[in-house]
DNA sequence: TTGACAAAGTAAACAATGTTTACAAAATGA
DNA sequence: TCATTTTGTAAACATTGTTTACTTTGTCAA
């Protein structure tokens, strides 16, 4: 337990400060309110100072984000305790939901901004991402359920992309639609459970023919 | 036909070189890259020029946009040929994917980022805006539909904005993720279409009880 | 103890952005 | 012809992310 033990704690401490900072900012104002000189004048540094624990603004906001997307998996894996597969379909699109309720924010970089680019990136930079776990884990009650001759739709990556578009739609357009005037909007927490009764009702429904 | 005629003609003029630039830029590159001066050095003119014409950037693309949101408002009214009303919401649905699909730079601008504030203004402000007139049509339609003992779901707010945040959703997460190699993403017209089919089989369907 | 060295930090600058100020040129009309 | 209005520009300002060049500070071997 030396001095470097020491220092090395203290420049943990600094960038947990950082983090704390521009979370602090993140969350009450988004993202474009995350300037490096207002996380700078938070903590009492200079902004240069930011850039010898974060490679840049990016960087610091994925580190940011990153603890909120683990609870993103983990609130989604959470769900694996519901046997039967077409309800554990309507309670994974209720927990995803409620995290993009409760980190509006974090959903919209997450989910309504682009994505960082892939290109040329192997398997192992995204493996291990809860949104390709969550993918992954709604895929497979998906096809537990086409398995056991519930859905209608048989293409399981399909029905998957549905689910996810739908409930996606309900909370996407609600932050960025929300405060919108002329739409006598229903209480996000119906919307959010009629998206995932009318989907679930829409793949369990003898397949009408002749449109 | 003096002198003040051509100088409004050519003040016009410019103003339409400025709409053409920007508009290159924006549906090439999206908002961001929509600069001033890029737009100036398109048109050969300095920065402060375009300044003469718009107050401001905002007021420029929301210049710039006017016109594809007139396609949008009479894409989604020239549904209503079709006379079943039940028809009429997959075809409204429809031709707002279309829309979405063909602007998707426009469609970002107007469904994915913060709405201007609406804070304090009158339903003038927003009167005639071809959004409202949709959404209008979209809820008109589903009454109707409702009235002929159609649907399951009685309230009209609520199933017009399920369905349309269904449409929402699969091309704004098609917009945002489009490139994320951990999805074996159908094509996206087929899950248009599956949106909008399972969502109205959803609210035709006889209600599950027991959930 | 001291002096070299590495780490941590800063001030100032750079480049890009939207926007404005202060000025010049040009067209207009009395 | 000449004052006025219109049209335009160059240069600057303020704000962003980021970098360069420098200073300070702590560490530790000689």
């Amino acid at each position: 337990m030396g001095p470097i033990n020491r220092r090395e704690r203290e420049k943990e401490a600094l960038r947990i400060q950082i983090l704390d900072a521009a979370r602090y900012l993140f969350a009450r104002d988004g993202y474009d309110a995350v300037t490096m000189r207002a996380i700078a004048e938070r903590i009492e540094y200079s902004p240069r100072t930011i850039y010898l624990h974060f490679h840049d603004k990016e960087d610091l906001v994925r580190e940011l984000c990153r603890h909120d997307f683990q609870a993103f998996g983990s609130d989604m894996a959470k769900t694996a305790k519901v046997k039967d597969p077409v309800e554990r379909i309507k309670a994974i699109g209720l927990a995803y939901a409620k995290f993009g309720t409760e980190n509006r924010n974090h959903y919209r970089l997450m989910f309504m901004s682009d994505s960082p680019d892939y290109e040329g990136k192997g398997e192992e930079d995204w493996k291990g991402n809860p949104e390709v776990d969550a993918y992954a884990f709604l895929l497979g009650t998906v096809q537990e359920a086409i398995a056991t001759d519930r859905l209608t739709v048989t293409d399981a990556e399909m029905a998957a992309q549905t689910l996810w578009a739908g409930v996606h739609g309900v909370i996407a357009l609600d932050i960025a639609k929300c405060n919108d005037p002329w739409v006598k909007w229903r209480p996000l927490a119906k919307r959010v459970k009629t998206m995932v009764d009318v989907l679930v009702d829409g793949l369990l429904a003898p397949e009408k023919k002749g449109h």
